[in-house]
RNA sequence: GCCGAAGUGGCGGAAUUGGCAGACGCAGGGGACUCAAAAUCCCCCGGUCGCAAGGCCUUGCGGGUUCGAGUCCCGCCUUCGGCACCA
């Protein structure tokens, strides 16, 4: 008999369709469970990423909703974004419409894939009643100063038309449309994540369950660094230039002080005669992005004139301007030690600046230095410090500076304030009027949302699209009554995601952002899953609103989720699917040849799920292979399963029983804790091979009777959350009602799933050698008795002195020999 | 350069965290059923020597610790990912 998956399919989802089965439905005093996939962009179609996504959170999700607990399993859009207003632009349909359609089409494919989700609870970013909540964060992080307008240095994609966030740019590229990134100075809006660089550091700590890969890329973003802010006099000027280091040990043997060609001061410190070098050099720069500089490595540089004075030493040294000195880190300025900064050493063998060596590793001398010396030495001519453990002096000089009121120790971050603005129409407009008298005004709390108009010419031709309605942009100052301006750039989509998690419990509540009560009884999301691309952008900026939220008052927690795991990319043949290279593979056509059960099946079989999978078509016949056995298995127990029922003491019924058993411990294992659903599926088609076995032998007494309806019945249970058609259809030919997520998960007894007698392996000199079968709790003399006794064992000890015996319990037996 | 992850049969991958390497599946070979095919079922399937019993080798490479190492330690090589003129 085969088992047809399409007709099996469509008759269970309209079953469940009718029993609104996957509305979820709080019950007291039972544990509460969330998981949530990352939402989705509206694209228009799904691809096999997603499906491997969705797919681990909905046999999680399904797994503890049987187990019976709440389980709060959403889905929702991440509406707003370029793609839309591209779409728009090329006349295909209003961002709106185009993004509406897009999700019916959609939700349409994820049902047939058999997932779970209450669609009662779903989000869409771009409706006003979410957006306005972005707008209101946006006024509290206002009030707070955590939200500030600046004249920036910004990143400025040509392609996309806007300004894009750091976490946004990748190798000098705009991580959407990859167009080389320029730099432009604009003003524009930003949230200040730096001031939670140390919680944001730290708090990774505390998510021992977050990929040690994720961990580690956020802590190399926000880049925390030790050192000390030193203050240089300017000879003859009353200015002084502030510089950061990491190494202010080295202080004696800076030979000159560099700063960054944006830095505010460049221009007053060139002297008249360096004047137009000066100038011409700052032009040069101005047009080339850090990551140009970056990549020429070469060190340019010009001298202004000026010359700043060494607080330690009191030496007078040059100030130069170059380009590898960041504006954006530290102070945009720094002291140049040529002979313990490889980028030092390079300006000064290019500008002929002295090399002196202050940190003495042992036998490092000027002449002949090829590069410069990073390592931990005693310090030399360094004045009163010479002599010292450079550790030792790092701590005693910054001390004597702050003492002296010239510097201080400091730490400084690489992360840097986020900036939101976005020159596009499709998002959420930021509640900000300009006032010709009061400048900058928030909109007032009771004036949300500023809606997004409907109407808004779109050109793809670069400024905001929004400046070009007349009737958004002219508003009343809220304060003076007077004429004014709207803010007419939009937010950075990865606002909307940053507290979607939150809406979730509480999708329809009106005057807040989310209900508090049910936000701190469901989170933190106890289990997130999404790829990993996201770890410097969304997975921070998520973590960082948490925590604001938390000082708003708003939520109990300050971590957003508990347990994170991203999914491998979904290859084909071992390359990116990719439309240039025509392998993609389209679900619609797996679930149409297989069925969504062996597609769900295949794709999470075939690897654990935080690797790469290669996507192989075999794999998804093979699966519908065995969810086919499956179907014979159950087909062919069902007419013994009628009769009376004993629970077998012995024999073939209780070998089942116990496969049946561990299978039960070791999926339940995976599910719940490991979440290796590959080696989940592997215990489930042992048992189901057993259970084949066992049939074909079977003696439809009582006690076998009883092992096969047990065991069938397991398997049925502990597949339906990987193929929870087929099973619900299986589960309704075994005799019984209603729908296997509902519960409940077979019970683990360790009792029957302990074997009575053990295998042990026995070696000779660490070599196996040999195999006993013993009864179990025997000592280990009796044990060791046993192995010398086994004729291949007994082979290669004969003759010899055994020098050492070992057992370890249940597993091997070693015999150490000699001669 | 720094940080992270990984390297196991023809392939995807297992291995209870130091205890029988290769579970489970895919591909392949052989057989049964069939007029035939598909489907299904049974057997074989890391390498090598051997008729066989069995031996030897084998988890990227080289050392080490241990009765015992895919797993731990030291030193390399390779691949992938992130960051990178960050002072």
């Amino acid at each position: 008999m085969v088992y047809d998956p399409h007709d099996t399919e469509a008759r269970v989802q309209e079953k469940w369709r009718g029993a609104n089965l996957f509305k979820m439905e709080e019950k007291p005093g039972v544990p509460k469970y969330y998981c949530l996939e990352m939402f989705m962009y509206p694209s228009g179609r799904i691809h096999m990423g997603h499906v491997r996504n969705y797919t681990i959170g909905d046999v999680v999700a399904r797994f503890h909703r049987m187990r019976g607990e709440n389980v709060l399993h959403p889905m929702g859009f991440d509406a707003f974004g370029l793609p839309a207003e591209n779409a728009a632009i090329k006349g295909q349909a209003h961002p709106k419409e185009w993004t509406d359609s897009n999700i019916a089409a959609m939700k349409v494919q994820l049902d047939r894939m058999g997932l779970m989700y209450d669609w009662g609870r779903e989000v869409r970013t771009c409706e006003p009643e979410y957006y306005r909540w972005n707008q209101w964060f946006f006024l509290k992080m206002f009030e707070r100063s955590l939200a500030y307008k600046a004249k920036r240095r910004v990143n400025w994609c040509p392609g996309c038309k806007t300004v894009l966030a750091n976490e946004q740019v990748e190798d000098g590229t705009c991580w959407r449309c990859h167009s080389a990134v320029e730099l432009k100075e604009m003003e524009q809006w930003f949230l200040r994540i730096s001031d939670y660089s140390n919680e944001l550091l730290g708090g990774l700590a505390s998510l021992p369950e977050w990929p040690a890969e994720v961990v580690a890329m956020q802590r190399n973003w926000i880049g925390r660094s030790e050192g000390a802010y030193v203050d240089f006099a300017v000879d003859g000027r009353p200015e002084k230039i502030k510089v950061f280091t990491t190494r202010i040990d080295t202080i004696y043997g800076a030979t000159c002080v560099v700063l960054a060609p944006e830095h505010p001061m460049a221009s007053a410190l060139a002297s008249a005669a360096q004047k137009s070098e000066v100038e011409s050099f700052k032009a040069a720069m101005r047009g080339q992005s850090t990551h140009d500089r970056a990549t020429s490595k070469e060190k340019k540089g010009v001298f202004t004139g000026s010359f700043a004075v060494n607080p330690f030493s009191k030496e007078r040294i040059p100030v130069y301007l170059a380009n590898f000195v960041l504006m954006e880190y530290g102070t945009g300025a720094i002291m140049s030690v040529p002979a313990h900064d490889q980028r030092d050493f390079e300006f000064a063998r290019q500008y002929g600046l002295p090399v002196r060596v202050v940190v003495q590793p042992g036998g490092l001398t000027v002449e002949g230095m090829k590069e410069a010396s990073p390592l931990d030495g005693l310090l030399e001519e360094s004045g009163p410090f010479t002599g010292m453990n450079n550790r030792e002096a790092m701590k005693v000089m910054a001390a004597k500076a702050a003492a002296e009121g010239f510097g201080e120790a400091a730490v400084t971050f690489r992360l840097k304030d986020w900036g939101i603005s976005r020159q596009r129409y499709w998002g959420t407009p930021i509640p900000v009027v300009n006032c010709e008298s009061c400048g900058t005004v928030p909109v007032p709390e009771k004036e949300l949302p500023v809606l997004l108009p409907y109407d808004v010419p779109l050109t793809g031709k670069g400024e905001s699209p929004l400046a070009r309605v007349a009737g958004f942009v002219n508003a009343k100052c809220p304060k003076c009554g007077g004429p004014a301006k709207r803010e007419t750039d939009t937010m950075d989509t990865f606002v909307d995601s940053s507290w979607y998690f939150l809406r979730y419990t509480s999708p329809k509540e009106k005057g807040r952002a989310f209900s508090q009560e049910a936000a701190s009884y469901w989170a933190p999301i106890d289990f997130y899953i999404g790829g990993i691309e996201h770890a410097t952008m969304h997975l921070i900026y998520f973590r960082f609103f948490t925590m604001v939220l938390r000082d708003l008052g708003l939520i109990p927690f300050g971590e957003p989720a508990r347990r994170l795991m991203c999914q491998g990319m979904v290859i084909k043949d071992g390359a990116k699917m990719s439309k240039s290279l025509g392998n993609i593979v389209d679900p619609d056509a797996m679930i149409e040849r297989y069925g969504a059960d062996a597609v769900r099946l295949n794709i999470l079989f075939l690897s654990p799920p935080w690797d790469q999978l290669d996507w192989k078509e075999s794999g998804a016949e093979g699966a519908a292979r065995f969810l086919n056995r499956v179907y014979d298995v159950v087909e062919e127990a069902l007419p013994y399963l009628g009769g009376p029922v004993t629970p077998p003491r012995d024999g073939e019924g209780l070998a089942l029983r116990r496969k049946t058993h561990q299978t039960v411990g070791r999926v339940t294992a995976e599910l719940a804790e490991r979440l290796k659903l590959n080696t989940a599926i592997a215990a489930l088609m042992e048992l189901c091979n057993a259970q084949q076995a066992f049939l074909s032998g079977f003696r439809q007494t009582p006690e076998e009777r009883f092992a096969l309806k047990e065991s069938v019945e397991a398997l049925v249970t502990m597949l339906s959350p990987f193929a929870p058609h087929l099973c619900d259809e299986l589960w309704e030919k075994l005799g019984h009602e209603g729908f296997l997520v509902l519960g409940p998960w077979p019970s683990f007894d360790a009792k029957i799933a302990t074997e009575d007698e053990v295998t042990l392996a026995v070696q000779v000199n660490g070599k196996l050698r040999g195999q006993i079968t013993v009864a179990r709790g025997l000592s280990d003399q009796e044990v060791l008795a046993a192995a010398k006794e086994n004729p291949k064992v007994k082979a290669h000890i004969e003759g010899k002195a055994i020098v050492k015996e070992l057992v370890v319990k249940e597993r091997i037996v070693n015999l150490v020999v000699k001669g």
